[in-house]
DNA sequence: GTCTATATCTCGATAGAC
DNA sequence: GTCTATCGAGATATAGAC
């Protein structure tokens, strides 16, 4: 492990407890623990829990972009792709450190928290609009396929297959959405 | 407005701010407030916030399940039925009231709260894959699709979809995922 | 910069009057 | 059955010593 001066245990513990419990659901007293500091330090870093949490978000927000443009761009066919990315999950039980946010109350009426947030899902949706773009253009996709439709309908796969894996208790219905959705994109191309 | 006694009226304002704020964002407290109680009734009906969530997430359920059975179980296409699902939504900003609650750490911690919520994904994803199989038989849908995965991405579009309009603070992408799935599903019919 | 002490609320629950 | 009073604990922030 690297060593990190104080502001940085800081945001790496908020990180981490905003994925595991959310914004409601973390306290100061709690990050403060996991990072090994006293009140002070946090206050002296931050103006508060708002504060820490936003730079929290934006590292996450900007560690996951990074993450998945890659995938993205990568060399190979539209449809591989986006399998990449779809494939990307490894513990589809934690759900998805952006995506949870959109269930906090407090991230969604805060405009300022929220907007990284908003940001990530609207590149990530741009993002996979294109390449199903080019995907069209080499012919794997139907030119009868919208961009902005498929892209929104494999994002909120992702995200809505973390919703099922949680709620069973097991990763199976995330990887059957996921296979559910290549089939049909693979179905379409097809045609 | 019906009447309803206290232990009614205690039930529907949890499950408002069930949805509204989840279970780690709603206290006792504001559940009295709204319910225009006091301390002492929800401690006479209740065992506590624990015990009085469980009615509200079963209460919930039931309504759901029995809403969506009556979409799917309606007459018409399996394509049809599986829109009217899709299209069900009013208010895409609000999130799914029982989806909601995967993303809840003391709701997933806890087996109890935890099983109306499985169970009721468990029984959309079976009635889905029934559907599927339905359209299968009558050659709506090509017989390499699998029902249990194509009825996974189906419900993953709807919980995924919330996801991406809470984010983006607008319905659109909802929808925008909506329409994609369906354009898949057509397309595929169409192979 | 970091610590401890303190302040003020709220949380979730209990006690006991009516 | 419902109310108010009270409790111990934790949430969030400030004060001030070092």
């Amino acid at each position: 492990m690297r060593i990190m001066d104080t502001a940085e245990r800081l945001i790496e513990s908020t990180r981490e407890l905003l994925w595991e419990r959310g914004y409601v659901g973390t306290s100061p007293k709690a990050i403060l623990e996991r990072a090994g500091a006293g009140q002070g330090s946090m206050y002296h870093h931050f103006k508060g829990k708002p504060d820490l949490a936003l730079a929290a978000v934006r590292r996450t927000v900007a560690e996951m972009r990074a993450e998945v443009d890659a995938l993205l761009s990568a060399p190979g066919t539209a449809r591989r792709r986006i399998a990449a990315y779809l494939g990307r999950e490894r513990d589809a039980l934690r759900g998805c450190p952006v995506g949870r946010l959109t269930m906090d109350p407090d991230i969604v009426a805060s405009d300022e928290l929220r907007a990284p947030v908003d940001e990530l899902f609207d590149w990530l949706r741009h993002r996979l609009a294109e390449v199903v773009r080019e995907g069209r253009a080499r012919g794997e996709l139907p030119a009868t396929a919208d961009p902005e439709q498929l892209a929104a309908a494999v994002a909120a796969t992702v995200q809505g297959g973390y919703v099922l894996a949680r709620a069973a208790g097991s990763a199976e219905p995330f990887d059957r959405a996921v296979e559910g959705i290549l089939a049909l994109l693979a179905a379409a191309g097809a045609a």
